[in-house]
DNA sequence: TTTCAAATTCACCGTTTGGTGTAAAATGGC
DNA sequence: GCCATTTTACACCAAACGGTGAATTTGAAA
């Protein structure tokens, strides 16, 4: 590795590595992995190739950040949403946010997540990569909704990790939904027929 | 147009069209779209480009035919389920039937129509194809939920195109979850959980 | 001022991409 | 047997792909 050995010598760089991987990011979120070439992407960023490969690695590597910056950044609602007291209360508001951050047409419109869902077998480290996020994403669900099983939230015999399963399917519906063109009105009466129907014990006894 | 002007006349072609096509099918069904090249299309056929070119036409025009093989044939299960004379039939064995297909492994895991949800802006004629699948998909279940809301199947105020976005949201989510790997008991759980809950009015009366 | 490590620039690599021009091959009609 | 017509086989195209070698530039340490 001749990376970093002595970070202070030599010439400087004349980019910020955040801004590039922000740039990476929105061509990467418009166009998908293998949609994206590194030709597009470091045009965006505004460096060379070669910069590129010396500073953030090779296109898997770069993706990875990209990914993480994603999650961090433009997905900060989710985090958000956990911190609300009541399970309920995590529920709208996550599902809130998120058709409010699919119809928002300051940035592309298609969720990363399920953009780079299917990929070709050269590409096989991504599909890995994006099938870990998944997971952690439905034990971070499932995690939020343990905590409120034993909090007297959850109907007994509903079990935390199917409930979590089922807000994921809500959840990448939606997504599916709003890059098919779906209004933020028909999203929010849609979450509203899940929200007068959902399993979860306080709505299930005053329900229409 | 060259193309059959003396159809009786010429060398006579040694492959077989829609073998052509379904071995086409299985490959775009892999790859997705952009995924797929020329070459690994025209092997998995067996024939040559030209001949490909003269009697599918290009890679946009072979995908059209592949999608509609893929509808008819490997989505059959959906005008199936519609032959079910209540709703609440309907909905059993569509969600059913879908799960069972997507977890099938005699075929590619992905869903043709989520898979190809984004395309790069080179391939925009094939993200409108599918845009319009889409939109004729969503049409066919609110038809035959308005015909249940005729039958009087359906809730006073539940609005059929309303509860056909809902199921739609419910399937693509499903083949998001397929997609990453969840079983078909897992699968099976969530359709439970869905239809113990669902807004139609049969059960609205009788849950736990 | 010299030295040295890191970052830059740019040409270059082999491979793959979607698509085509050309000529040989194979048939039915005459 | 020849001609018209279609399909075949195969070489070929410019463009784009991910990735790299080598020389040059830069600024700080010595």
């Amino acid at each position: 590795m001749e990376k970093e050995k002595h970070p202070k010598l030599g010439r400087p760089r004349k980019f910020d590595e955040e801004m590039a991987v922000e740039a990476a990011m929105l061509v990467f979120w418009e166009k998908g992995y293998e949609g994206a070439s590194l030709r597009d992407l470091t045009q965006a960023m505004g460096i060379d190739r070669k910069s590129m490969y010396l500073t953030l690695g090779d296109k898997e590597a770069l993706f990875k950040r990209v990914l993480d910056r994603y999650n961090t950044t433009r997905l900060a609602f989710v985090p958000k949403a956990f911190s609300k007291p009541t399970l309920r209360e995590f529920v709208d508001d996550l599902l809130n946010a998120a058709i409010r951050f699919w119809v928002d047409k300051s940035h592309p419109g298609t969720c990363m997540t399920i953009q780079n869902l299917a990929v070709s077998e050269e590409a096989e480290p991504i599909r890995q990569t994006m099938a870990a996020w998944r997971k952690w994403r439905l034990n971070t669900f499932r995690d939020r909704i343990e905590r409120a099983r034993k909090e007297g939230e959850l109907p007994l015999g509903l079990k935390p990790e199917a409930f979590a399963r089922y807000l994921s399917v809500i959840l990448a519906g939606l997504a599916v939904q709003a890059s098919s063109g779906a209004s933020l009105a028909e999203l929010k009466r849609t979450i509203d027929m899940f929200r007068q129907t959902m399993p979860i014990s306080m709505d299930i006894d005053n329900r229409p």
